[in-house]
DNA sequence: GTGCATGCAAATCTTTTGCACTCTT
DNA sequence: AAGAGTGCAAAAGATTTGCATGCAC
């Protein structure tokens, strides 16, 4: 749970007040670093958790700021709300690596942590683009579910 | 105009109505090929055109009856409403080829018609996933941007 | 004529905004 | 004490659904 003192470090030197709420949203985060969530279910595991109690627009708010201050990522799933998961600080500034694959049917999400779009970014980066950021999705069917159907 | 014809033999081939709006907006899908559009711009763009009138509804309808049959490919850009583009027919039997680059001044998108994920997704089925889909989207400033800033 | 497609209205879902109240600093 | 954060209600935007009517076949 030491990383809790992150946040706390980050949020003070932007300048930003650590709330109960704040901790409680930063918590469920840490507590799923393999899995983005969406809004709704992270404030349901708050909820579930009954240690604080919050209301969803909070959340939303707490993420939008977090996603500013570059704690977390966001990603938008085909069809779906909106999820995030907490950006890998260490890694930000070499090479982006923020790619998953959905299964279609059971919804399972999987990231990869190697980055193969990066060699394209710089092609780009070489023809005036600047600042480039990029989202990779890939869905199909998971290995449980391939073999159901 | 000759594609026309191909959306209305894949329409019958599924035993689906050859209507005047489907017919409207496959024209305004197919003078579009290089950018995807939203539901509401292929709205906007019929109404502009005077030719037809419809409702944004059925727009949303025939763009998801599209998708199922594998004439168009939809994307969810980040924060924004989904976006559609013709799938390349003759390409889908081969390597994917769905990636783009937002600018996220000016809202330029910009389709890369070379696939560098086809790899990933052949190392994927070969621990047991199938039917392999991938949506990559590339932000950041396009070259007129990124001169201004 | 039959039933798929459409138009219209209304519902749903996600996310944002306004404002008064509360808690961090 | 000041003002950033929060809760609540309501708005906003995208998309879906129900149902009666209309058009393709």
């Amino acid at each position: 749970m030491e990383s809790l003192n992150e946040i706390k470090s980050l949020l003070k030197s932007k300048q930003l007040r650590v709330t109960q709420t704040r901790l409680a949203v930063a918590t469920i985060l840490l507590n799923n670093k393999e899995k983005p969530l969406t809004s709704e279910e992270i404030f349901n595991k708050i909820q579930k958790s009954k240690k604080y109690d919050c209301d969803q627009v909070s959340v939303y708010r707490i993420l939008s700021t977090y996603d500013e201050i570059g704690f977390i990522k966001k990603s938008n799933f085909q069809g779906e709300a909106s999820r995030y998961i907490l950006s890998n600080m260490e890694e930000n500034n070499s090479l982006g690596h923020e790619h998953y694959f959905k299964c279609t049917a059971c919804n399972y999400i999987k990231p990869f942590h190697n980055c193969f779009v990066s060699s394209k970014e710089r092609e780009l980066e070489k023809n005036g683009f600047k600042n480039l950021k990029h989202h990779l999705e890939i869905t199909g069917l998971c290995p449980k579910c391939a073999k159901v159907s």
